[in-house]
DNA sequence: AAGTCGTAAATTGTCAACAATTATCTTGAT
DNA sequence: ATCAAGATAATTGTTGACAATTTACGACTT
């Protein structure tokens, strides 16, 4: 029997992108922190060069920020970004919703039923909660985005957006703030999908993404 | 006199960024063509170090794609991903004229007529024909984008989204299908932002991005 | 005590060399 | 002649060292 060399699948700059962005994302490296190169190459067992590679690689996702001769920091986002953020996300959730409506097939919208039914189950359990309803509110979404068939729109909101909200959500330490309301809008949002009405789909999704907004803006008017 | 050696404002790996990126969207650098670290780092007389970084900054316009060990090559564009740009475009700059009908004074207004009636004059003459066309266009686009405040929006559409229509543009060497149809457009949408009608603005930008994406659509089915 | 200047340390930017992988070319067999 | 396998060249990945810049520290002055 030959025991083979398992080919490197990827290079050193690419796993240690992931490794900080979920870092990042957790909160284990703080919002506004200095990403510090000496450490950091030191922490995961590799040279600058490559490290200083996925630094790039994550000043591409907007997840830092690099000033020239000072160094790269950990981005901190105030209201008025996310509220940036979450203009952006109701206008392309709203379209990846209504090409999802014009694409997705009964098998989807199963998915999605299974999807939420878990959702709800995981939040009757007292000790779970906070985490699913905040992971399980961006599943739902992230589900969404794949089906509406546009592979660069999937790209940005669930390989940029959502990590920003993410990094936000742990910012603030908050969740989604009114989730039963947000389950019967999930609902209601599949019930326009399986009758493949996309407008309602595409209306539904804007209001639904609308109403995290207005918290933010009511906070932030406050 | 003292004569003071100016300071460094940025780095190596940001200029070339900039300078390569010119040359892609430009189209001196052939969309599918191969990225040589070696060349390009004798040509912009500079080590590959700094060369890889502004690479990955490429990655993250989208303008590369990379793959590991093989290396970067610059993006070529077929016409199913037009289309998804577009669905995004149409979707954002809706949002974007919306969001400027509700921010933008008389002086903005003014700057935009301004930019019409140049553009107009520039067509008007034969030879700057092609060129003020295609440029001129997302000039107007641009300006509208900067006036609807979501510095968010705007980096993505003026940083990422247009240099990827510029590179179709050059790979297909198509500029926009109707001219004297699109002044008309424009001029509408700036009459819907002076009366800080909202609603229309979003429709009338949305309708004009749908245009030209039926234009590709209709390319595909044929 | 507060502020400033100058020095020292740390960090970032850049480079060139080496290792590992991939691509190309030559050689040989069918 | 075509294809395969191996050798060779070219390219990518990684590293450590050096240069340039920024930051931190401490002595000195007011």
């Amino acid at each position: 029997m030959i025991t083979e060399a398992l080919p490197k699948l990827s290079t050193l700059a690419d796993t240690v992108f992931g490794q900080i962005r979920t870092a990042i994302v957790k909160g284990e490296l703080a919002p506004g922190s200095k990403v510090n190169e000496p450490q950091l190459s030191k922490q995961y067992g590799i040279s600058r060069g490559p490290l200083r590679e996925a630094i790039r690689r994550l000043e591409g996702c907007k997840l830092v920020e690099i000033t020239p001769n000072v160094g790269a920091k950990v981005v901190s986002l105030n209201i008025e970004q996310a509220i940036e953020i979450y203009e952006i996300r109701e206008s392309l959730e709203g379209l990846a919703c209504r090409l999802a409506a014009s694409h997705a097939n009964a098998h989807d919208c199963l998915k999605l039923r299974e999807l939420l039914s878990n959702h709800e189950k995981q939040i009757e359990s007292e000790n779970g909660r906070l985490y699913y309803q905040k992971e399980g509110d961006l599943d739902f979404h992230y589900l969404i985005v794949q089906l509406s068939g546009n592979t660069r729109l999937f790209n940005f909101l669930c390989g940029e957006l959502y990590h920003l909200l993410r990094l936000y959500r742990v910012q603030t330490s908050s969740g989604p703030s009114r989730p039963e309301q947000a389950f019967k809008e999930h609902h209601q949002i599949v019930d326009a999908l399986e009758n493949k009405d996309e407008e309602l789909a595409e209306l539904l999704m804007k209001r639904h993404i609308a109403g995290a907004k207005k918290t933010l803006v009511n906070q932030l008017n406050q």
